[in-house]
DNA sequence: GTCTATATCGAGATAGAC
DNA sequence: GTCTATCTCGATATAGAC
């Protein structure tokens, strides 16, 4: 079939993309992604020149899928608030895989900023996908100026929450400080208000 | 001289330490800590049984200094509150190496969780050591119940500063997370005297 | 496009001389 | 105690058959 490569391609990706989030990048070889596909090591070279480019391209899987998930929210959930409040819940959608592995996003960027410094950047876009959607958020609630500040304090608390609660595989934790920050938010945004 | 191996094996684990901490545990080769040392890699395995031994060695050794230096805290500095704002002033005293390298302890930990799970239990008492002190902190401010939650909502705090300003290689980011953090604390001080 | 076979390298670890 | 030499293994990467 005319695609049949491209599959592969994006099923590399895909295998990839979990097994560097529950292992981390250097510790996963060919070879686990190749098991767990059921593909031969020398094939991936047809697809990705080396491992360096398999990371670069679940970087950018990772990007498109957070840039999608974030434009079906604004879809789907009626208001700025009601949307931050669900950003916020991700965390407890997600507590099972983030007790057990991190966050994806600050996982990486933890790894790289010690073996790949260089690709740090790119990494932290991952970051900055949800920063800016946040900012879009807090600026539709009249947070102008302080926007920008309280995306980066969401984005560090989101972190804090998942380094802890996976150093302690404490979900109890996870979910008491996931409804803590969303108090938090609402005090601030009521603080506009008024 | 008597003590030449025990120096060695000292001098091993210190340089290991910061290794670990600069490039990761699973990064850092025996090569690594030999050439920084300028002692020869079959040199290792008279002091240590295998590289997982020098993990459990610069765990403890980071548990031991950390526990000394709570306690030389203690001693220097008057009054409960007055610690705990240099607890939280640690990141801004460290902000070069926290910019650059993240938490010793966050970092490593959130390494373990995805590599060594089975030592992710003693790596975290990393994080005791400092959860345990701050309770006692706490307690004599009055803050009995809260204690504990208190204790771990700053633990969380300080990754989550640490995590997002290594990721940004922010500063500016990292001192304002630190003087909100410290703001956040007096209110729930003062919570608790009326 | 996918495979097998292989090259090359660096890792952790061991043996034994000094 | 510290060294050199060596073993073994698994990693990324390449060559070439199919």
């Amino acid at each position: 079939m005319r695609n049949k490569g491209a599959a592969v391609r994006q099923r590399i990706v895909d295998t990839a993309d979990q097994l560097f989030y529950h292992q981390g990048y250097e510790n996963t070889s060919f070879s686990d992604i190749a098991d767990a596909m059921g593909i031969s090591r020398g094939n991936f070279y047809y697809h990705f020149k080396s491992k360096d480019e398999i990371l670069n391209a679940v970087i950018n899987a990772r990007v498109t899928r957070f840039t999608e998930m974030l434009s079906e929210w604004d879809k789907k959930i009626p208001g700025p608030k009601q949307r931050l409040h669900y950003y916020i819940d991700m965390q407890s959608r997600n507590q099972e895989n983030i007790v057990s592995h991190g966050c994806p996003v600050g996982s990486l960027c933890t790894e790289l900023a010690k073996t790949r410094h260089s690709t740090l950047v790119d990494a932290n876009q991952m970051f900055t996908v949800f920063r800016d959607w946040l900012i879009t958020q807090l600026k539709l609630l009249g947070l102008k100026n302080k926007a920008k500040l309280i995306s980066m304090h969401l984005l560090a608390r989101g972190q804090g929450i998942a380094t802890v609660s996976n150093a302690f595989e404490d979900k109890e934790f996870l979910r008491r400080e996931v409804k803590q920050l969303k108090q938090w938010l609402d005090v601030e945004i009521l603080k506009v208000s008024h």
